[in-house]
DNA sequence: TTCAAACATGACTCTGAAGTCAGGTATCTT
DNA sequence: AAGATACCTGACTTCAGAGTCATGTTTGAA
């Protein structure tokens, strides 16, 4: 039974351990950084589990190493095995399973962290931990197990695979009263030539909300040059709950500013945006580490309670 | 990563072999036969994994052990684990890979082997091992992943899993024309009464196709006292081909014989009997062992030509 | 061209687990 | 009750691989 994996030296634990922690820093000197002697033992297992595969797993790229074609399918494969491992493990030991749940870095703020204890309980008593990453980056990570749960944009989950909606995304114009005439109205605020006359904060790195932000002002005829460009729709909440400038903020973010000090109004150039986020997950994974289907629609209609 | 599966020693590729090997055997005994030295050894690699995953693998009963359901969770889980590391390794060593595939012996012998070319080649090429058990235990070695494919009854498959159609079992009835009195006509031969008369070969284990003929030759009025009571169906066939007497074989089993010395008929009574034999796989492990539901159809599909 | 960084390799020591031997304990059969 | 069988445990030796140290090679930056 599977002698050949046994009849000859090579294959061991420790071995898959040094592969792995290569593969998922992403070089040998990133797995062990300033160490110079557990740098020759990973290299050197390395080449001795190449040796045992009789195929390639890394590659050289400059000075550095990648993965191989092959060496991306043994991180996978091993990673899922590690992990069913430590799943058997817990569960013999009564201790409850650990996921990773993925978001960008304001979703996870606004969003998926207030349900962390919900999402727990749903899950069986499970410990979460959470990443902040890009809906695509995400996307990937979910694909080949890195990720258990993903709360991303729906167009960036790849097309036919299991995903709940959460939420359609609405957009909130938040303008600091302090930065308005006194006397302004609601309706004089819904105005895109007052717009023009305020400070704006906006994102920078070009997401898609940032760009579709940007898109959306330009077509109600208003020359955006934002005042402030932010890493992250964190700061840009920030900029207006200081009342320093006006923002478009994702309705979630919008949520604990004070209504006697900043003027809030659906934000009308993007009433259509259409776009959702959704739990995305790999059905395979988490039926392999015991969650099914109807689980994770619970879990996804406990974050769409939460919005 | 996964730090607690080696912070501590314990586990190891050796242990699991160890512990694999005498849940496959089903005792130390089995597993060693013979070599006191390898004994001891796997009962001290079996409690050193007990230890490590903190629950008991093994439980005493008389004298012998047998696996706890802890055991019996550990061993699908590493069996499938190997079965990877296996199939990663002949990938990227460009070999194929293997599958098993069970039958009852009788078809395993009249349907399953010729076609084996065949399904190999629809396999990519794959070595394929047969085995031979009775439908139910082929249809619990499907479910946790020690048969890749099972051609059994399609009653013996769970309600749900996958399988798909082979043939419907057919049975004939098969004189030998040198036990008939000379000029007997076909209809003559299809009455009950001369079948009183002559010698039969049955089964004998009382399986479901034994017990649904002779159930059919009472219900036909026929008091039916087989000559020659068999192991299998293989052993009816022959001594029907050696003219010694009667017998009521699945259409599979009446290839070959010679027409010019055995009388071949439908056997009427058991025209509706309906039974179908199935392809019946896991589709978890099928798929990820790299085959898609539509070529295990057309293995399927194969088998039917085959019949 | 020189230096730094990333990885590789030779050579060595250390060690956890494999492997072995001997004998003990519990269960079952005779 | 005695003997055989299945498994367990103590104690020991062996060894494959881990771990370490030192230095080499290749690539890229300065």
């Amino acid at each position: 039974m599977f002698e050949n994996l046994f009849s000859k030296g090579g294959l061991s634990l420790e071995r898959l351990r040094g592969f792995m922690s290569m593969a998922e820093a992403g070089s040998i000197s990133k797995a062990a950084p300033g160490d110079a002697t557990r740098q020759s033992q990973i290299s050197r297992q390395i080449r001795e589990l190449e040796e045992f595969f009789q195929t390639e797993l890394t590659k050289r790229r400059g000075k550095t190493l990648t993965l191989s074609p092959a060496g991306q399918r043994l991180k996978v494969l091993i990673h899922e095995q590690l992990q069913d491992l430590e799943d058997f493990r817990k569960e013999q030991e009564g201790r409850p399973k650990s996921y990773i749940i993925g978001a960008g870095a304001s979703v996870l703020e606004w969003l998926v962290t207030p349900a962390l204890p919900a999402i727990s309980q749903l899950l069986g008593g499970a410990i979460l931990r959470t990443e902040a990453h890009r809906s695509r980056s995400l996307a990937e990570a979910v694909q080949d197990g890195r990720v258990d749960l993903a709360v991303i944009r729906q167009n960036a989950v790849p097309a036919g695979k299991n995903h709940a909606l959460v939420l359609k995304m609405r957009f909130l114009l938040c303008i600091p009263r302090r930065l308005l005439r006194p006397g302004t109205t609601e309706p004089e605020a819904k105005k895109p030539a007052l717009w023009q006359t305020l400070p704006f904060a906006a994102g920078r790195d070009g997401g898609q909300t940032d760009t579709a932000v940007r898109a959306a002002m330009q077509d109600a005829g208003v020359d955006f040059q934002p005042r402030f460009e932010c890493g992250s729709m964190l700061q840009v909440r920030q900029l207006v709950a200081l009342g320093a400038c006006a923002g478009v903020l994702p309705s979630l973010g919008a949520r604990g500013l004070s209504a006697e000090e900043t003027l809030i109004l659906p934000f009308t150039p993007l009433k259509d945006y259409g776009r959702a986020l959704v739990l995305h997950w790999n059905e395979r994974q988490m039926r392999r580490r015991g969650q099914e289907v109807d689980v994770l629609k619970k879990v996804a209609a406990q974050l769409a309670r939460s919005a």
